[in-house]
DNA sequence: ATCTCAACTGCAACCAGTTGCGACACGGGG
DNA sequence: CCCCGTGTCGCAACTGGTTGCAGTTGAGAT
């Protein structure tokens, strides 16, 4: 299992590149819709438009591929709390941790930052003497706007 | 790590009458249960059991009671990193939320309960003004076994 | 005890994600 | 430049979870 650690935003195919990771047609297509794409990508879009780079690529090959990136720290896969259905989100993994809030509501995403996450994560890593490779905080509720 | 139960354990049933939820046959069956088991079911044992109490409970009124359940906000659904496969586990909601830990070694859980993780959520809620309904922190790592 | 109807159920068809397999292609070595 | 082995691919079949529909049932009202 490897260790993670993202620093830039941008080149997915150069990482796998330095890691030795085979590049295909097919992964070529879906790494490039990851990098430009905005966040929050659920499977079904990626694949549709991973199928305009080309037109081969299968929906197994899409779930590989996620999973390959997955593995590799490279992306975080999301439920944002089932507010639109059963399915994953997937983003690209940022220097810093952050927090998914989904109102209830409105379904809006919003994201959080915090020093005091660190705080947690340090404390279960101590306490626990667990060595953490990845976290998933998510928070269902409503937001300023709909709480009114 | 046995956490303390809410108030009587077993009740589900008395919290879905004082709610006005209505009992059938299969229900009773569901409920009953998830009253009874050790923690960390997932979906396909749960209607193996209750269908030893009732034969005819099908599927898709296990995945409903499960989804009234969370609403009613009586039980949690956990992915616990999706170590083993990708489907989902369920646990009767205790007072105090918790922190699930998976190894990604040896596929233990464990459970820890923080202080800082309310603090976090306390801030959540000031500086995002975001009323919280539900959260859940799930960490996938090495256990102090493994990590050795 | 019976009536009534919204809530609930089983079924079958469907969406999301995974897996085994034989065919294929990437890319390092000759 | 071509060969070759291994990693990857598409396909089809499968598991986990959801949904529309038509028939049934629980429990409050009479």
């Amino acid at each position: 299992m490897p260790l993670p650690q993202t620093e830039m935003p941008g080149r997915l195919q150069a990482y796998c590149a330095e890691r030795g990771i085979r590049m295909t047609q097919q992964r070529r297509a879906i790494l490039g819709v990851m990098e430009t794409a905005s966040k929050h990508l659920d499977a079904a879009q990626l694949l549709r438009k991973a199928q305009k780079l080309d037109a081969s690529v299968d929906r197994s090959t899409v779930y590989r591929t996620l999973r390959l990136l997955k593995r590799q720290g490279l992306i975080d896969e999301l439920d944002l709390m089932h507010i639109h259905g059963e399915g994953h989100y997937y983003e690209r993994k940022l220097n810093r941790d952050h927090i998914h809030m989904a109102c209830l509501r409105c379904g809006k995403i919003m994201e959080f930052v915090s020093d005091i996450f660190e705080k947690l994560k340090s404390q279960v890593e101590k306490d626990c003497r667990f060595r953490i490779v990845v976290s998933r905080l998510e928070i269902g509720g409503y937001c300023a706007h709909c709480s009114k």
